[in-house]
DNA sequence: AATAAAATTTAGATTAGTCTAAAAATATAA
DNA sequence: TTATATTTTTAGACTAATCTAAATTTTATT
């Protein structure tokens, strides 16, 4: 078995290893997960010992089929319980990452199995990220994101960059929500600020918020 | 925050003060916790220390306010989730212990409430055990057992004293769940094996097992 | 009350995961 | 292409939780 501190390394190198490609890197694992270069570098020989990834010194690491599969199983585990928080106790999308962080770490496959049934087999969690099925096969999103649209583009948003509570939150008071249709009225030439039509209100945000939300055109 | 470990080690010093009353010996955390006595002694010390237990070297160890508030917190979380997995996820009663017992340390208040709510305030776990409401109260069983009753006594089965999977299957086969109404027909003189009705059919049970079922006399 | 047995605690070691500080390797820039 | 900066690894130390073996205290038995 893996433990806790292990299988939130392979998620990790994971999701970096989608950002970085080939060869992620030791101070990239450590900024994610708040620890030092040195730590990482002990744990990447852990890892390695244990088949979950290949490793030479100072080359990067990557995933081996085995600790891919563990990185992706734990992901699944992570936004199936996300859409139960959402969906049946009624938590709010800013407010459910925390309690899937802890949760996602019971990897029982029958409890997953049984949890993706009860939901009815979501395809998206609440932030839209795609959930991985059993077999671990995962669909990537396009990464066409608000900011990529030019005057008069519709879009709908079918998904988050970002998962701060912060963004979060203030995507929902902006109504700009999963499902959301957004047409773009206008952009500043000088720092992208654009003025978006969502719900027949007029609203404005800045790049920074709109680089974020992943969209797709209609 | 505490530990999973120290969490643990509060539930197993409650469950234990229930049946040695004052001052719960080393010895019989060991035993339960499946750990070596001088660890017990180290982790209490450091439990003395969060003032989550009482401690006076070689005299047994108590709770604190503070210690058994965690304790039948967690136990609430335990008995939750194990209404959860059985009732929601159809798992069944030998099924779900050692999954609460990993999901029963994600003790986040708003979490516990929610579940609660979810699964309609239930009062008793799969296995019959009492669950403390959001303040702590928590009602314990008669504990009057099967055993206890005299040839010709009716009852229902209202709980078990014996959790392990091989029990909790037998009595599902013999009919002998939850709600079952049974009747004792005849009891062996030497060795208290008993005669019961069950669903119009009869079993025949030995002590050891009809001592830990807990019944309602009717 | 003295002795033997059982329970408990202490001492010292081990493992996982982390850290700081220093050394080594790689990448970048003059 | 040498010097500088950055990244990564190593060395050595620390904490939490555990263990074995030995010492101490309590309990039970003569
Ligand atoms: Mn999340
Ligand atoms: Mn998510
Ligand atoms: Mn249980
Ligand atoms: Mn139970």
């Amino acid at each position: 078995m893996n433990s806790f501190t292990e299988e939130n390394y392979l998620k990790a190198i994971y999701k970096l290893s989608l950002k970085e490609g080939q060869g992620v890197s030791t101070n990239a694992i450590a900024d994610i997960l708040k620890t030092k270069p040195s730590s990482v570098t002990d744990m990447i020989k852990k890892l390695a010992d244990k088949k979950m990834v290949s490793y030479q010194k100072y080359q990067g690491v990557n995933l081996t089929k085995k600790g891919r599969d563990v990185a992706v199983s734990i992901i699944r585990n992570h936004r199936l319980w996300e859409v139960f928080l959402v969906e049946k106790l009624n938590f709010k999308w800013d407010e459910v990452h925390d309690l899937a962080e802890e949760l996602e770490h019971i990897n029982t496959h029958k409890l997953t199995e049984r949890l993706d049934e009860f939901l009815g087999f979501p395809k998206f969690d609440p932030h839209g990220d795609p959930i991985p099925d059993k077999d671990g096969n995962i669909v990537q999103h396009k990464d066409i994101t608000l900011s990529d649209l030019s005057t008069g583009e519709k879009a709908v948003i079918v998904g988050v960059k970002e998962h701060s509570k912060s963004y979060l939150n203030y995507l929902e008071q902006l109504q700009l929500v999963l499902g959301a249709e957004v047409e773009v009225k206008d952009i500043v030439e000088f720092d992208a600020t654009m003025s978006v039509l969502v719900n027949k209100k007029q609203t404005i945000i800045s790049n920074q918020a709109s680089k974020n939300l992943i969209v797709k055109k209609i």
